[in-house]
DNA sequence: CTGAAGTTTCAGAACTTACTGAAACACATG
DNA sequence: CATGTGTTTCAGTAAGTTCTGAAACTTCAG
Protein backbone atom coordinates (compact mmCIF):
# COMPACT_ATOMS: atom_id res chain seq x y z
CA UNK A 1 0.00 0.00 0.00
CA UNK A 2 1.00 3.47 -0.29
CA UNK A 3 2.96 4.78 2.50
CA UNK A 4 3.29 8.28 0.51
CA UNK A 5 0.37 9.65 2.69
CA UNK A 6 1.47 13.21 3.48
CA UNK A 7 1.86 13.98 7.25
CA UNK A 8 -1.53 15.45 8.05
CA UNK A 9 -3.42 12.42 6.24
CA UNK A 10 -1.83 10.21 9.13
CA UNK A 11 -3.48 11.70 11.65
CA UNK A 12 -6.64 12.18 9.56
CA UNK A 13 -6.76 8.53 9.51
CA UNK A 14 -5.63 7.87 13.13
CA UNK A 15 -8.60 10.54 14.00
CA UNK A 16 -11.47 8.62 11.49
CA UNK A 17 -10.40 5.45 13.14
CA UNK A 18 -10.74 6.39 16.69
CA UNK A 19 -13.41 9.08 16.35
CA UNK A 20 -15.36 5.63 14.88
CA UNK A 21 -14.50 3.71 18.35
CA UNK A 22 -15.93 6.84 20.28
CA UNK A 23 -18.88 6.77 17.88
CA UNK A 24 -20.02 3.40 19.62
CA UNK A 25 -19.46 4.75 22.72
CA UNK A 26 -22.49 7.44 22.10
CA UNK A 27 -24.52 4.64 20.23
CA UNK A 28 -23.74 5.86 16.54
CA UNK A 29 -22.42 2.96 14.42
CA UNK A 30 -19.55 2.76 13.84
CA UNK A 31 -18.84 3.19 10.42
CA UNK A 32 -21.25 6.28 10.04
CA UNK A 33 -19.32 7.61 12.72
CA UNK A 34 -16.20 7.41 10.81
CA UNK A 35 -17.65 8.49 7.18
CA UNK A 36 -18.64 11.80 9.63
CA UNK A 37 -15.16 12.11 10.48
CA UNK A 38 -13.69 11.56 6.97
CA UNK A 39 -15.76 14.20 5.37
CA UNK A 40 -15.54 16.67 8.12
CA UNK A 41 -11.92 16.49 7.53
CA UNK A 42 -12.17 16.17 3.67
CA UNK A 43 -11.15 19.75 1.74
CA UNK A 44 -13.51 18.43 -0.82
CA UNK A 45 -16.61 16.68 -0.86
CA UNK A 46 -16.79 13.28 -1.71
CA UNK A 47 -18.18 10.51 -3.39
CA UNK A 48 -19.39 7.29 -2.84
CA UNK A 49 -16.92 5.47 -4.14
CA UNK A 50 -13.93 7.69 -2.64
CA UNK A 51 -15.54 6.85 0.47
CA UNK A 52 -15.56 3.33 0.35
CA UNK A 53 -12.34 3.28 -1.11
CA UNK A 54 -10.69 5.11 1.56
CA UNK A 55 -12.52 3.34 4.21
CA UNK A 56 -12.50 -0.46 2.57
CA UNK A 57 -16.17 -0.91 3.09
CA UNK A 58 -18.61 -1.92 0.58
CA UNK A 59 -20.97 0.15 -1.79
CA UNK A 60 -24.45 -1.04 0.49
CA UNK A 61 -22.84 -0.46 3.58
CA UNK A 62 -21.12 3.52 1.99
CA UNK A 63 -24.83 3.93 0.45
CA UNK A 64 -26.49 3.12 3.89
CA UNK A 65 -24.67 5.33 6.48
CA UNK A 66 -23.99 7.99 3.68
CA UNK A 67 -28.08 8.63 3.46
CA UNK A 68 -28.39 8.39 7.48
CA UNK A 69 -25.57 10.85 7.71
CA UNK A 70 -27.80 12.92 5.15
CA UNK A 71 -31.02 12.26 7.86
CA UNK A 72 -29.31 13.84 10.66
CA UNK A 73 -28.74 16.53 8.17
CA UNK A 74 -24.91 16.61 9.21
CA UNK A 75 -24.11 15.87 5.30
CA UNK A 76 -25.96 17.10 2.31
CA UNK A 77 -25.61 16.10 -1.26
CA UNK A 78 -23.64 18.08 -3.46
CA UNK A 79 -24.05 17.55 -7.51
CA UNK A 80 -21.94 19.18 -9.83
CA UNK A 81 -23.15 19.94 -13.06
CA UNK A 82 -22.32 18.19 -16.20
CA UNK A 83 -22.03 14.72 -13.68
CA UNK A 84 -24.32 12.34 -12.48
CA UNK A 85 -22.26 11.58 -9.59
CA UNK A 86 -23.54 12.50 -5.98
CA UNK A 87 -20.87 14.19 -3.84
CA UNK A 88 -21.40 14.42 0.19
CA UNK A 89 -20.46 17.04 1.90
CA UNK A 90 -19.95 17.28 6.05
CA UNK A 91 -20.98 20.46 8.26
CA UNK A 92 -17.48 21.81 9.05
CA UNK A 93 -18.91 24.72 11.59
CA UNK A 94 -18.74 23.27 15.03
CA UNK A 95 -21.64 25.42 16.41
CA UNK A 96 -24.05 24.14 13.21
CA UNK A 97 -22.74 20.83 13.92
CA UNK A 98 -23.99 20.72 17.74
CA UNK A 99 -26.89 22.35 17.05
CA UNK A 100 -28.20 20.02 15.00
CA UNK A 101 -27.09 16.87 17.02
CA UNK A 102 -28.68 18.80 19.77
CA UNK A 103 -32.04 19.10 17.46
CA UNK A 104 -31.71 15.09 16.59
CA UNK A 105 -31.13 13.53 19.98
CA UNK A 106 -33.76 15.91 21.66
CA UNK A 107 -36.49 14.60 18.52
CA UNK A 108 -35.25 10.86 19.10
CA UNK A 109 -33.93 10.80 22.75
CA UNK A 110 -35.67 12.99 25.03
CA UNK A 111 -39.54 13.69 23.55
CA UNK A 112 -40.51 10.39 23.24
CA UNK A 113 -39.21 9.72 26.94
CA UNK A 114 -41.19 12.29 28.00
CA UNK A 115 -44.18 10.82 26.33
CA UNK A 116 -43.54 7.81 28.35
CA UNK A 117 -43.20 9.34 31.52
CA UNK A 118 -46.78 11.73 30.80
CA UNK A 119 -48.53 8.47 30.17
CA UNK A 120 -46.91 6.72 33.12
CA UNK A 121 -48.08 9.56 35.32
CA UNK A 122 -51.30 9.89 34.06
CA UNK A 123 -52.37 6.47 34.63
CA UNK A 124 -51.62 6.89 38.33
CA UNK A 125 -52.88 10.07 38.76
CA UNK A 126 -55.76 8.93 41.37
CA UNK A 127 -53.02 7.30 43.43
CA UNK A 128 -53.07 9.32 46.50
CA UNK A 129 -51.06 7.28 49.21
CA UNK A 130 -48.06 5.31 49.68
CA UNK A 131 -45.97 3.93 46.88
CA UNK A 132 -48.23 4.75 43.84
CA UNK A 133 -48.26 8.27 44.88
CA UNK A 134 -44.51 7.95 44.80
CA UNK A 135 -44.36 6.48 41.61
CA UNK A 136 -46.95 8.97 40.45
CA UNK A 137 -44.20 11.91 41.97
CA UNK A 138 -41.20 10.26 40.34
CA UNK A 139 -42.77 10.48 37.25
CA UNK A 140 -43.62 13.94 37.31
CA UNK A 141 -40.63 15.00 38.47
CA UNK A 142 -38.51 13.51 35.69
CA UNK A 143 -40.71 14.67 33.15
CA UNK A 144 -40.63 17.86 34.91
CA UNK A 145 -37.06 17.90 34.83
CA UNK A 146 -36.45 16.96 30.84
CA UNK A 147 -39.08 19.20 29.44
CA UNK A 148 -37.40 21.78 31.34
CA UNK A 149 -33.66 20.99 29.89
CA UNK A 150 -35.83 21.20 26.34
CA UNK A 151 -37.05 24.46 27.09
CA UNK A 152 -33.03 25.62 27.87
CA UNK A 153 -31.91 23.94 25.11
CA UNK A 154 -34.48 25.09 22.73
CA UNK A 155 -33.21 28.65 24.29
CA UNK A 156 -29.71 28.12 23.36
CA UNK A 157 -30.00 25.96 20.05
CA UNK A 158 -31.79 29.22 18.67
CA UNK A 159 -28.73 31.51 19.49
CA UNK A 160 -26.43 32.80 17.69
CA UNK A 161 -22.68 31.37 18.23
CA UNK A 162 -21.77 34.58 19.60
CA UNK A 163 -24.70 35.31 21.98
CA UNK A 164 -24.32 31.56 23.31
CA UNK A 165 -20.63 32.30 23.75
CA UNK A 166 -21.11 35.99 25.38
CA UNK A 167 -24.37 33.78 27.90
CA UNK A 168 -21.93 31.45 28.71
CA UNK A 169 -19.05 33.11 29.66
CA UNK A 170 -20.97 35.36 31.81
CA UNK A 171 -21.96 32.09 33.84
CA UNK A 172 -18.33 30.82 33.96
CA UNK A 173 -17.39 34.53 34.85
CA UNK B 1 -49.31 -15.28 37.04
CA UNK B 2 -50.64 -12.85 39.51
CA UNK B 3 -52.78 -10.30 37.90
CA UNK B 4 -53.62 -8.86 41.30
CA UNK B 5 -51.20 -5.90 40.60
CA UNK B 6 -51.76 -2.95 42.25
CA UNK B 7 -52.64 0.11 39.28
CA UNK B 8 -49.20 1.49 39.67
CA UNK B 9 -47.30 -1.50 39.12
CA UNK B 10 -48.78 -1.74 35.91
CA UNK B 11 -47.84 1.61 34.80
CA UNK B 12 -44.45 0.57 36.39
CA UNK B 13 -43.69 -2.61 34.63
CA UNK B 14 -44.77 0.06 31.18
CA UNK B 15 -42.15 2.53 32.56
CA UNK B 16 -38.94 -0.40 33.39
CA UNK B 17 -39.95 -2.03 29.51
CA UNK B 18 -40.14 1.33 27.92
CA UNK B 19 -37.06 3.19 29.46
CA UNK B 20 -35.49 0.02 28.65
CA UNK B 21 -36.00 0.58 24.73
CA UNK B 22 -34.54 3.98 25.18
CA UNK B 23 -32.01 3.43 26.94
CA UNK B 24 -30.70 1.29 23.84
CA UNK B 25 -30.96 4.45 21.79
CA UNK B 26 -28.97 5.87 24.58
CA UNK B 27 -26.37 3.60 23.91
CA UNK B 28 -26.73 1.77 27.38
CA UNK B 29 -27.89 -1.55 27.20
CA UNK B 30 -31.31 -2.51 27.67
CA UNK B 31 -31.05 -4.44 30.72
CA UNK B 32 -28.98 -1.87 32.68
CA UNK B 33 -31.78 0.42 31.82
CA UNK B 34 -34.63 -1.84 33.15
CA UNK B 35 -32.82 -2.35 35.94
CA UNK B 36 -32.31 1.30 36.91
CA UNK B 37 -35.93 2.17 35.96
CA UNK B 38 -37.07 -0.64 38.41
CA UNK B 39 -34.53 0.66 41.24
CA UNK B 40 -35.93 4.19 40.89
CA UNK B 41 -39.59 3.42 40.97
CA UNK B 42 -38.63 1.03 44.38
CA UNK B 43 -40.18 1.86 47.48
CA UNK B 44 -37.38 -0.15 49.06
CA UNK B 45 -33.92 -0.41 48.32
CA UNK B 46 -33.79 -4.60 46.23
CA UNK B 47 -31.94 -7.63 46.21
CA UNK B 48 -30.33 -9.43 43.75
CA UNK B 49 -33.11 -12.03 44.01
CA UNK B 50 -35.86 -9.93 43.80
CA UNK B 51 -34.61 -8.00 40.44
CA UNK B 52 -34.02 -11.11 39.25
CA UNK B 53 -37.81 -12.26 39.59
CA UNK B 54 -39.25 -8.87 38.46
CA UNK B 55 -37.23 -8.55 34.88
CA UNK B 56 -37.32 -12.60 35.11
CA UNK B 57 -33.42 -12.56 34.07
CA UNK B 58 -30.49 -14.90 35.18
CA UNK B 59 -28.19 -13.90 38.39
CA UNK B 60 -25.18 -13.31 36.50
CA UNK B 61 -26.69 -10.58 34.11
CA UNK B 62 -28.45 -9.46 37.24
CA UNK B 63 -25.42 -9.08 38.80
CA UNK B 64 -23.30 -7.74 36.03
CA UNK B 65 -25.35 -4.89 35.60
CA UNK B 66 -26.87 -4.25 39.11
CA UNK B 67 -22.51 -3.70 39.65
CA UNK B 68 -22.45 -1.93 36.28
CA UNK B 69 -25.00 0.69 38.04
CA UNK B 70 -23.00 0.61 40.86
CA UNK B 71 -19.90 2.19 38.75
CA UNK B 72 -22.16 4.36 37.24
CA UNK B 73 -23.10 6.24 40.73
CA UNK B 74 -26.38 5.88 39.92
CA UNK B 75 -27.33 3.04 42.28
CA UNK B 76 -25.53 2.55 46.02
CA UNK B 77 -25.34 -1.09 48.07
CA UNK B 78 -27.06 -0.88 51.18
CA UNK B 79 -26.62 -3.93 53.75
CA UNK B 80 -29.09 -4.46 56.21
CA UNK B 81 -27.46 -5.06 59.60
CA UNK B 82 -27.82 -9.50 60.73
CA UNK B 83 -28.49 -9.81 57.22
CA UNK B 84 -25.44 -10.97 54.74
CA UNK B 85 -27.44 -10.37 51.64
CA UNK B 86 -26.89 -6.82 49.17
CA UNK B 87 -28.95 -4.33 48.86
CA UNK B 88 -29.54 -1.66 45.68
CA UNK B 89 -31.06 1.55 46.27
CA UNK B 90 -30.90 4.07 43.28
CA UNK B 91 -30.51 7.89 43.75
CA UNK B 92 -34.25 9.37 43.22
CA UNK B 93 -33.26 12.62 43.18
CA UNK B 94 -33.25 13.91 39.41
CA UNK B 95 -31.16 16.72 40.02
CA UNK B 96 -28.23 14.54 41.89
CA UNK B 97 -29.19 11.86 38.91
CA UNK B 98 -28.41 14.48 36.10
CA UNK B 99 -25.13 15.20 37.57
CA UNK B 100 -23.99 12.21 38.24
CA UNK B 101 -24.55 10.93 34.33
CA UNK B 102 -23.21 14.24 33.36
CA UNK B 103 -20.13 13.45 35.27
CA UNK B 104 -19.78 9.93 34.03
CA UNK B 105 -20.36 10.44 30.58
CA UNK B 106 -17.86 13.56 30.54
CA UNK B 107 -15.24 10.84 31.99
CA UNK B 108 -16.08 8.03 29.22
CA UNK B 109 -17.01 10.01 26.50
CA UNK B 110 -16.00 13.65 26.15
CA UNK B 111 -12.37 13.22 28.12
CA UNK B 112 -11.15 10.28 25.49
CA UNK B 113 -12.11 12.79 22.52
CA UNK B 114 -10.88 15.76 23.58
CA UNK B 115 -7.75 13.78 23.76
CA UNK B 116 -7.68 12.36 20.34
CA UNK B 117 -8.39 15.81 18.71
CA UNK B 118 -5.18 17.62 20.83
CA UNK B 119 -3.52 14.01 19.63
CA UNK B 120 -4.53 15.24 15.85
CA UNK B 121 -3.88 18.62 16.25
CA UNK B 122 -0.63 18.57 18.05
CA UNK B 123 0.63 16.11 15.22
CA UNK B 124 -0.21 18.34 12.46
CA UNK B 125 0.74 21.97 14.33
CA UNK B 126 3.57 22.60 11.61
CA UNK B 127 1.46 22.59 8.67
CA UNK B 128 0.92 25.73 7.18
CA UNK B 129 -0.74 26.07 4.16
CA UNK B 130 -3.44 23.52 2.21
CA UNK B 131 -5.80 20.77 3.38
CA UNK B 132 -3.03 20.25 6.41
CA UNK B 133 -3.69 23.56 7.93
CA UNK B 134 -7.36 22.94 7.55
CA UNK B 135 -7.28 20.05 8.99
CA UNK B 136 -5.32 21.17 12.02
CA UNK B 137 -7.77 23.71 12.56
CA UNK B 138 -10.86 21.68 12.49
CA UNK B 139 -9.29 19.97 15.42
CA UNK B 140 -8.59 22.74 17.26
CA UNK B 141 -11.78 23.70 16.86
CA UNK B 142 -13.19 20.54 17.89
CA UNK B 143 -11.55 20.93 20.62
CA UNK B 144 -12.08 24.00 21.74
CA UNK B 145 -16.00 23.72 21.52
CA UNK B 146 -15.59 20.88 23.62
CA UNK B 147 -13.27 21.63 26.11
CA UNK B 148 -15.39 25.10 26.51
CA UNK B 149 -18.40 22.87 26.89
CA UNK B 150 -16.81 21.01 29.75
CA UNK B 151 -16.13 24.11 31.36
CA UNK B 152 -19.61 25.06 31.06
CA UNK B 153 -20.89 21.58 32.40
CA UNK B 154 -18.26 21.52 35.15
CA UNK B 155 -19.59 24.94 36.58
CA UNK B 156 -23.54 24.12 36.00
CA UNK B 157 -23.16 20.46 37.84
CA UNK B 158 -21.25 22.51 40.27
CA UNK B 159 -24.79 24.33 41.23
CA UNK B 160 -26.95 23.42 43.71
CA UNK B 161 -30.44 22.91 42.40
CA UNK B 162 -32.04 25.66 43.14
CA UNK B 163 -29.46 27.91 41.60
CA UNK B 164 -29.03 26.09 38.42
CA UNK B 165 -32.91 26.86 37.90
CA UNK B 166 -32.53 30.48 38.82
CA UNK B 167 -29.88 30.41 36.55
CA UNK B 168 -31.92 28.85 33.67
CA UNK B 169 -34.61 30.60 34.67
CA UNK B 170 -33.22 34.30 33.39
CA UNK B 171 -31.66 32.36 30.34
CA UNK B 172 -35.83 31.85 29.42
CA UNK B 173 -36.98 34.97 31.12
C1' DC C 1 -34.72 1.60 -28.05
C1' DT C 2 -30.13 0.20 -26.27
C1' DG C 3 -26.36 0.38 -23.50
C1' DA C 4 -23.46 2.64 -20.09
C1' DA C 5 -23.07 4.85 -15.75
C1' DG C 6 -24.75 5.59 -11.44
C1' DT C 7 -27.94 4.38 -7.42
C1' DT C 8 -30.68 1.52 -4.41
C1' DT C 9 -32.15 -2.59 -2.21
C1' DC C 10 -31.84 -6.72 0.38
C1' DA C 11 -30.96 -11.73 1.74
C1' DG C 12 -27.70 -13.94 4.07
C1' DA C 13 -22.97 -13.85 6.34
C1' DA C 14 -19.97 -11.96 9.71
C1' DC C 15 -19.39 -9.79 13.69
C1' DT C 16 -20.44 -7.83 18.22
C1' DT C 17 -22.73 -7.72 22.41
C1' DA C 18 -25.52 -9.52 26.00
C1' DC C 19 -27.24 -13.51 28.62
C1' DT C 20 -27.56 -17.97 30.84
C1' DG C 21 -26.54 -21.49 33.96
C1' DA C 22 -23.55 -23.73 36.52
C1' DA C 23 -19.38 -24.06 38.99
C1' DA C 24 -16.07 -21.83 42.00
C1' DC C 25 -15.45 -18.92 45.63
C1' DA C 26 -15.99 -16.36 50.29
C1' DC C 27 -17.44 -16.15 54.67
C1' DA C 28 -19.90 -16.87 58.96
C1' DT C 29 -21.63 -20.26 62.18
C1' DG C 30 -22.04 -24.36 65.05
C1' DC D 1 -13.61 -27.96 59.75
C1' DA D 2 -18.07 -29.02 57.73
C1' DT D 3 -22.17 -26.70 56.33
C1' DG D 4 -25.27 -23.27 54.76
C1' DT D 5 -25.88 -18.95 52.61
C1' DG D 6 -24.78 -15.58 49.62
C1' DT D 7 -21.51 -13.73 45.74
C1' DT D 8 -18.70 -13.81 41.63
C1' DT D 9 -16.91 -15.58 37.47
C1' DC D 10 -16.94 -17.39 32.97
C1' DA D 11 -17.43 -20.58 28.88
C1' DG D 12 -20.72 -21.34 25.75
C1' DT D 13 -24.93 -19.73 23.52
C1' DA D 14 -28.38 -16.58 21.95
C1' DA D 15 -29.75 -12.31 20.21
C1' DG D 16 -29.00 -8.29 17.85
C1' DT D 17 -26.51 -5.37 14.62
C1' DT D 18 -23.83 -4.27 10.82
C1' DC D 19 -21.78 -5.47 6.39
C1' DT D 20 -21.18 -7.57 1.92
C1' DG D 21 -22.01 -8.46 -2.75
C1' DA D 22 -24.83 -9.04 -6.26
C1' DA D 23 -29.02 -8.07 -8.58
C1' DA D 24 -32.56 -4.72 -9.71
C1' DC D 25 -33.54 -0.36 -10.78
C1' DT D 26 -33.09 4.56 -12.75
C1' DT D 27 -31.48 7.86 -15.84
C1' DC D 28 -29.45 9.72 -19.66
C1' DA D 29 -26.99 9.91 -24.26
C1' DG D 30 -26.62 8.26 -28.70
Amino acid sequence: MSDELPAWEKAREEFVAQWGSLGTQWGINRTMAMIHALLMTSPEPMCTDEVMEKLQISRGNAHTNLKDLVGWNLVRIITKKGDRKEYFEAEKDVWKIFITISKERKRREIEPAIRLLRDCAAQTKDETTGPGRDFHQQMKDLDEFLSFGVKVGDTVISMKHASALQWAMRLLG
